[in-house]
DNA sequence: TCAATCACG
DNA sequence: ACGTACGTGATTGAG
């Protein structure tokens, strides 16, 4: 087909093709936010004609937008209206794909009068005349009216990469008539979203069977009389309207434009600007492959790149006598550091770079202690330090007995910050990201290849480090966000980690016992009553037997990917049904003890029964902590028996926990942002339990004639509300009816109206902004809000709700560790944060000192910050966790 | 590796 | 009509 001595040219149906990706990626965005779904269908798209095709020429037709009323067919006013008109987050793509079509060299084709098809006729004619092979790209069938020996159609098919060529046959098996009947086939039934209107009463099947027998319309025609007459007649009522809709369908050539065919496309393509735009739009799998396919250089990924990455000279250090008078002047520095361990005690490299020297330390050779004492008399960290995650060098310093630094700049926490939705945030993932640097795989090198590449390491570190200076320019809020709360946040959490907390093994051995008798009883009875012993921990098998085996109805139960759900829920529905439900959720949840908990926490214990977490500042997009190896911010406290772990974690001898507690905090921030008024003066007067007050409210009874159910009511509308609940929603928590939980919330909206008018302002304020922002400033975008597809809209509708609240929270809570940290150290108590859990602390110290220790901090916490709501922190004293 | 489930706020 | 409450992490079964 691909004759060798023929040039070729692509002809791609812009808008359709973007489209199919538009739909088939609904959910890709770039780290700025905005949605990339279109662009890269068309990208992944392109990469594969070029790939199969090796196009001499590419032109794209693209239609104009909303002037796209043809001259010809201008009588039918309405044209194109049965389509619906594309989403704002497909427009908001399409000045960023002219770009890219841009920078591959590709003719763009725009007129006004002519379609996309219009274009792509013409061009294909022009191209025939010239002896040109043309290949036309496009989803669109109408396109094989233009089927001929050099004019070829590709179809795009199901996914992203995969176009086929067209094939008369396999059109012929699947239409049943010829390509070229196809014009007549639009005749005869029309095309309602281009609105041709065909012939009234005449659908796709019988222009089939006509076309069949008749071959065209001509002659269809001339043999009326052949006809049954119940058709035949409403050919004839629609004879003029079946030649007119012949005209509309057909694809006109006389569009005033060429190319020239002189000028090849492989000498149009800007390199450079290709690479940029695809590191731009979070590309990063389509980057090797476009690479390879244009031959583009290393040199060309990043503009300038040689030059501006200054590779700082090389010292390596292996020997403690050359290490002994090393100095290192410059006020600003730039490290980067290796552990061999989980714990941050053995640091294996040291680099550290200032001006144009690095001076790589290997800590093997030289020995650790050695290093330590060289480090801490070097005084490096006392200058401006720069690095990637620095939590880990404070932990190292804890450790060690290392001064840690005053003044630094972490550029995972500040790249987070600025670009929360990057997804790989790893030191080779933001150098890919921020300067398109690829060669950086640092988890490949050993410890003697990093040494030998710290030039490299160091100047990416510095680049990123200037970039993300620059990024930060004028925006206050975030640089007020890094420097209050998030940089001085580091040191508190990682002496946090470094604290751990002290475990009774001994307890929870005890306690592993009682659990594993539960689980064989239970296992016991579960399968006497299935009749046959079955993986109860297998959500498929156990939908088997309660739905298949034992043939307990399904009505109501949620259906999941796999079939149907036996989560919780669906559980407690058919709890009634049969004995054996009962037992399953107690087995549930024993095993989850065991499993979770029992069974990891003693692996994690170190030599002084201590367990150490992970507190991570770069992972919740809300601004929220999270932990993790192990999570402790998960440790079961709503049933009696997970409490059992709790009392496993204990305070020192001599020694108690603190626990402070921020008591409503969502609601309080949420009344304060949204300044209502009277939830605020509740707040303020201190009223003592806002559920019940809410429910007397609600029902309009006194607060000492709130039953159980009426508060439990109040209280999920409370929370739910928060995160937009809806009415299925309430009724799905509380016992109410749909109808009831609707008239509920209603009734909730009149008593908070101003709440109510805050959270749609925050959504269109999201709308328009593409993100939402804590009270002090702290940003999450959002890609989808403008999406066209309801559920991805929606869902992100309730999170930008959310946002400002659990993310003001989270700031607060930042602000109030920072200075608890801070007074505790100062006035020297021997009193020491352990855990922070999203609006609680914990505190461990000495028993003497734990009074006076508990008021100051209910006082910090609760004056953190000037607020229009007062905020209420409950302090109480154990020791252990469970008691607390 | 993903989906389902469940622990926490 | 859509599907139905936000934010996390760990474990298990299954393909």
């Amino acid at each position: 087909m691909n004759n060798e001595n023929k040039s070729t040219l692509v002809i791609i149906d812009g808008k359709s093709v973007f489209y199919r990706g538009y739909y088939a990626m609904p959910n890709l965005s770039n780290k700025e936010g905005l949605p990339t779904g279109g662009i890269y269908g068309f990208s992944v798209m392109a990469l594969e004609v070029i790939k199969r095709l090796k196009p001499n020429h590419v032109a794209v037709a693209w239609d104009k937008p909303k002037t796209n009323i043809r001259r010809r067919r201008q009588m039918y006013s309405d044209y194109k209206a049965n389509r619906k008109p594309a989403p704002d987050d497909f427009y908001q793509q399409v000045p960023y794909l002219m770009e890219l079509i841009d920078a591959l060299g590709w003719h763009m084709f725009e007129l006004d009068d002519y379609e996309a098809d219009d274009i792509m006729g013409s061009l294909a004619l022009k191209a025939s005349n010239e002896h040109i092979n043309t290949y036309l790209v496009t989803s669109d069938l109408d396109m094989l009216q233009l089927i001929s020996p050099t004019v070829h159609v590709y179809v795009l098919k199901q996914g992203l990469s995969h176009i086929e060529q067209f094939s008369p046959e396999s059109f012929e098996k699947k239409y049943g008539i010829r390509t070229d009947q196809y014009l007549d086939l639009k005749a005869l039934k029309g095309d309602s979203s281009d609105n041709i209107p065909g012939v009234a009463g005449i659908g796709e099947k019988t222009a089939t069977e006509l076309l069949q027998k008749f071959d065209n319309i001509d002659n269809i025609y001339e043999n009326l009389a052949l006809i049954n007459p119940r058709i035949s007649k409403k050919l004839t009522d629609g004879k003029d309207m079946a030649y007119l809709s012949k005209e509309l369908a057909r694809i006109w050539i006389d569009a005033p434009i060429t190319i020239d065919f002189k000028i090849e496309n492989h000498d149009k393509v800007d390199k450079p600007r290709l690479m940029e735009l695809l590191s731009q739009f979070d590309f990063r799998s389509l980057i090797k492959p476009v690479s390879d396919l244009f031959n583009i250089e290393k040199s060309d990924t990043y503009k300038g790149f040689e030059n501006d990455l200054d590779l700082p000279h090389t010292n390596i250090f292996n020997r403690k006598a050359d290490l002994k008078d090393l100095k290192i002047d410059g006020n600003v520095l730039t490290i980067f550091y290796r552990f061999s361990d989980k714990n941050f005690k053995n640091m294996t490299v040291f680099m550290v770079k200032s001006n144009d020297q690095v001076f790589a330390i290997d800590i093997k050779s030289i020995g650790l202690s050695y290093f330590i004492e060289w480090l801490e008399k070097s005084n490096i960290l006392n200058k401006k330090i720069t690095g990637y995650d620095l939590k880990k060098l404070f932990n190292f310093c804890y450790h060690n007995g290392v001064t840690p630094p005053s003044d630094f700049h972490d550029i995972l926490v500040s790249s987070f910050l600025l670009f929360p939705l990057i997804k790989d945030q790893s030191l080779a993932g933001l150098a890919e990201h921020y300067i398109n640097y690829q060669k950086l795989s640092l988890n490949e090198l050993d410890d003697q290849e990093l040494i030998q590449n710290s030039n490299q390491v160091v100047a990416v570190i510095h680049k990123i480090y200037d970039l993300i200076l620059e990024e930060l320019q004028g925006q206050s809020s975030l640089i007020n966000i890094l420097d209050r709360m998030d940089f001085p946040l580091i040191p508190v959490l990682a002496k946090m980690e470094n604290s751990g907390m002290l475990v009774d093994i001994d307890f929870l051995s005890e306690f592993n016992k009682q659990i594993d008798f539960m689980i064989t009883s239970l296992s016991n009875e579960i399968f006497s009553l299935a009749g046959k012993e079955f993986n109860i921990s297998s959500p498929s098998q156990l939908s088997d037997i309660l739905f298949n085996q034992l043939n307990i109805s399904t009505n109501g139960i949620k259906k999941n990917k796999t079939g149907f759900s036996t989560d919780s829920n669906q559980l407690e529905k058919i709890i009634e049904k049969n004995p054996i439900v009962a037992y399953i959720v107690q087995y549930r949840e024993v095993v989850k003890i065991q499993n979770t908990y029992l069974n990891t926490l003693p692996t994690l214990v170190d030599e002084s029964g201590l367990i150490h977490t992970t507190f991570n500042q770069t992972i919740a997009q809300t601004g929220r902590l999270s932990s993790t190896d192990p999570n402790l911010q998960n440790i079961p406290t709503r049933t009696e028996l997970g409490r059992n772990i709790r009392k496993a974690f204990v305070a020192h001898e001599g020694y108690k926990l603190i626990s402070a507690d921020y008591s409503q905090f969502e609601l309080r921030i949420a009344a304060d942002l949204a300044k209502d008024v009277d939830l605020i003066n509740l707040f303020n007067q201190d009223v003592t339990d806002i559920h019940t007050l809410t429910a007397a409210q609600i029902y309009g009874c006194k607060p000492d004639e709130v039953t159980k159910d009426m508060r439990r009511a109040a209280k999920a509308i409370n929370f739910g509300i928060l995160y937009g609940m809806s009415g299925h929603g309430l009724s799905e928590a509380t016992s109410m009816t749909l109808k009831e939980s609707g008239e509920f919330i209603e009734k909730y909206k009149s008593l908070h109206r101003p709440l109510f008018d805050y959270m749609d302002e925050i959504v269109e304020t999201t709308k328009k902004n593409g993100y939402a922002a804590t009270k002090f400033g702290r940003k999450r975008p959002f890609p989808n809000i403008n999406s066209s597809n309801f559920m991805l809209r929606e869902s992100s509708k309730r999170a930008a709700i959310n946002m400002p609240i659990q993310g003001t929270e989270a700031d607060l809570m930042k602000l109030a560790l920072i200075k608890i940290n801070n007074v505790l150290e100062s006035e020297k108590y021997d009193a020491k944060l352990i855990l922070q859990i999203h609006d609680s602390v914990l505190i461990e110290c000495r028993e003497d000192q734990v009074n006076k220790v508990g008021l100051i901090v209910k006082d910090i916490m609760e004056q953190i910050s000037d607020l229009e709501v007062r905020l209420k922190v409950d302090i109480e004293v154990a020791s252990n966790w469970g008691e607390l």
